[in-house]
Parts: structure tokens; C-alpha cells; sequence
DNA sequence: AGAGCTACCTGAAGGC
DNA sequence: TGCCTTCAGGTAGCTC
């Protein structure tokens, strides 16, 4: 479910409640998600404060009063509630369907100005993770040692881009969905991104030549879009505090086989690149 | 090294 | 209704 701006959104929508707090407690309902919690995971965060709650690319991460980063990635189908939270309507069911409590796989207790509420960690098909790094170590940790720039930073420029794809012969499109290349971009945004550039997504990655700068203002205005509607909604995908997001009533192709595109009206087109689909207006992306 | 496939896991949706 | 297949926003590990 979530890339980039549905991360962005959901740390938006925590981070108020969770900087400051201290965990009171961590019950975990089995010893893996992806991969296994790291050892002693609930002693390790039991009494930390946290200082923060930041983003790398599709990662949170909150640094601790202990040293050590707390790391965590929602996967497909992660998403963080608040059932008692220090949300302006506590009790009020914040999802579009409820999240299956069987899925509930990571209760943290928190404490925060005299109040005591929970942040419930939701996984259907467990491909998030939580690990913990020392915060020293955040940058050579296996997470993010080969991690791309961070698109939204000035750090990745034009220049930059171009460095990450050259002498790249696969596709552009599978080229984008490479953490390596660019953080945080996923299937929906690429999609996006490529059509709102001009860029065919089956062109050679290596080989945009000077387009790469439309490519690269193209990346960063459809994330940016993104974040500004609150992420997209597809499924089940809402922020901590419930709202549903809106780009996705502004995908100008994804999902949307044989609809018209928004540019030309000829019908956007879906195929398969590396597994997964791709949409895209043939006449508009060259 | 680069590129392509597979696996991980569950649920929703569509076809028959 | 129910069974079966396909597909889903991600990543990593394996082969060639």
C-alpha cells in the first residue's frame, strides 16, 4: 500500500502523538513479521523516549533516548492505530473496515503528559518490519546502506538522477521502482510520474537523455501532489488518524485500464513489466 | 554487475 | 452459494 506519500502521511499524522512519549510497554503476538524482531526487541524499547518520528524513503524511524533507532516499514498492508490515542475523538473506528485483530501484531504502551494510550502495529500479510539500529549507525545499517536520494531534498537534483540510471538498460519503469535509484517511490507513483513527464515506461533507463529533467520534476511535483492529498486510498490504506487519502481520485493512469487519458482521451493501457502492471497512454508517452 | 524470477503472506474480487 | 484463479501499494535472495 504505502510509497513515499502514504508514509509521509502517516508520519504526519503520528508523529504529534508519539515525539515525547515514552513506551511504557511492548507486547508483540508472534516473533516475526517479514523478518524476526531483533533480540530482546520489548526490553530494548521498554522505557525509551522518543525523540522523533522521521521518514527515509519508505521507512519511519524513531530515534530514542537510548542510543538506538527504532525502524519500521508497513509493507503492502501495515498501518498504525490509535484505538485510545490522543486523537481529538478517541474511540471512533479511524478505518474504512476494520483492521482484523488477528493481524494486530505489535501493541507499544506509550506515555505522554500524564496520559496513557496504545499505538497498534496491522499487518494482513506481514511484509512490514521493525528493526533496531543504534542511531549512529542508521546510514551503513542493511536498511538504508544502499538506499537511494531522497526525492523532496536537494539532494536529488536532475544530476543526480541521471548518475543513478546511467548505463541502465532495463526499463525505466522497473528502473524507478529500485530504492537504489530514488527512495520511496513505489508502483502507483512511478506510473504517475512517467506519464505526467511524457516518458514511455518501456524506454531504456539508461537512455532519457536531456527528458530526464522533465522525469525529475516530473518525480518530485506527483510526490509532492501526493502528500498534499493526504496519500492515496486504494483498499484500506488510511492516515493514524483515520482519514482516507485523495490522490488517488487524481491518478492520471493508474488503475485505470481503458479509461480515458486525462491528456489525449485515448485509452490508458496496462502491462506487465517485471511482475508487476504498469499503466500508461501510448500516444502521450514516447 | 546486471537482470529476471521466485518467495514471503493474506484477502478481495472476478469467473464459472 | 461456492470453489478456483488472479491480483495487490514491497523487498530480498537466488540464479544465470
Amino acid at each position: 500500500m504505502p510509497e513515499l506519500p502514504e508514509v509521509e502521511t502517516v508520519r504526519r499524522g503520528l508523529a504529534p502523538a508519539l515525539e515525547g512519549a515514552t513506551i511504557d510497554a511492548v507486547k508483540l503476538a508472534r516473533p516475526d513479521l517479514r523478518i524476526p524482531f531483533p533480540p530482546e526487541f520489548s526490553r530494548r524499547l521498554e522505557g525509551a523516549r522518543i525523540a522523533a518520528l522521521t521518514r527515509r524513503g519508505k521507512y519511519l524511524v524513531a530515534p530514542l533516548s537510548t542510543g538506538e533507532s527504532l525502524i519500521m516499514h508497513l509493507g503492502m498492508t501495515g498501518r498504525f492505530l490509535l484505538p485510545n490515542g490522543p486523537i481529538e475523538r478517541p474511540g471512533e473506528f479511524y478505518y474504512l473496515s476494520p483492521p482484523d485483530p488477528a493481524h494486530s501484531h505489535v501493541v507499544f504502551t506509550l506515555r505522554s503528559g500524564g496520559r496513557r494510550f496504545e499505538l497498534v502495529y496491522n499487518d494482513a500479510r506481514r511484509f512490514g518490519l521493525m528493526d533496531l539500529v543504534p542511531s549512529s549507525a542508521l546510514r551503513t545499517s542493511r536498511h538504508f546502506a544502499r538506499m537511494g536520494p531522497e526525492p523532496l531534498t536537494p539532494e536529488f537534483t536532475a544530476g543526480v538522477l541521471a548518475a543513478g540510471l546511467a548505463g541502465k538498460t532495463m526499463s525505466i519503469k522497473v528502473a524507478l521502482l529500485d530504492q537504489r535509484v530514488a527512495a520511496g517511490l513505489g508502483n502507483i507513483y512511478v506510473c504517475e510520474a512517467l506519464h505526467a513527464a511524457g516518458v514511455s515506461p518501456k524506454r531504456a533507463a539508461g537512455r532519457l537523455g536531456p527528458r530526464i529533467s522533465d522525469l525529475h520534476a516530473a518525480i518530485c511535483s506527483v510526490l509532492e501532489a501526493g502528500i498534499a492529498a493526504g496519500g492515496s486510498t486504494l483498499r484500506d490504506f488510511a492516515a493514524a488518524d483515520g482519514r482516507t487519502g485523495a490522490f488517488q481520485e487524481r491518478f492520471a493512469v493508474y488503475d485505470r485500464e481503458g479509461e480515458p487519458c486525462p491528456a489525449c482521451a485515448k485509452p490508458v493501457r496496462r502491462i506487465v513489466q517485471a511482475g508487476r502492471s504498469t499503466f500508461y497512454c501510448s500516444a502521450c508517452q514516447r
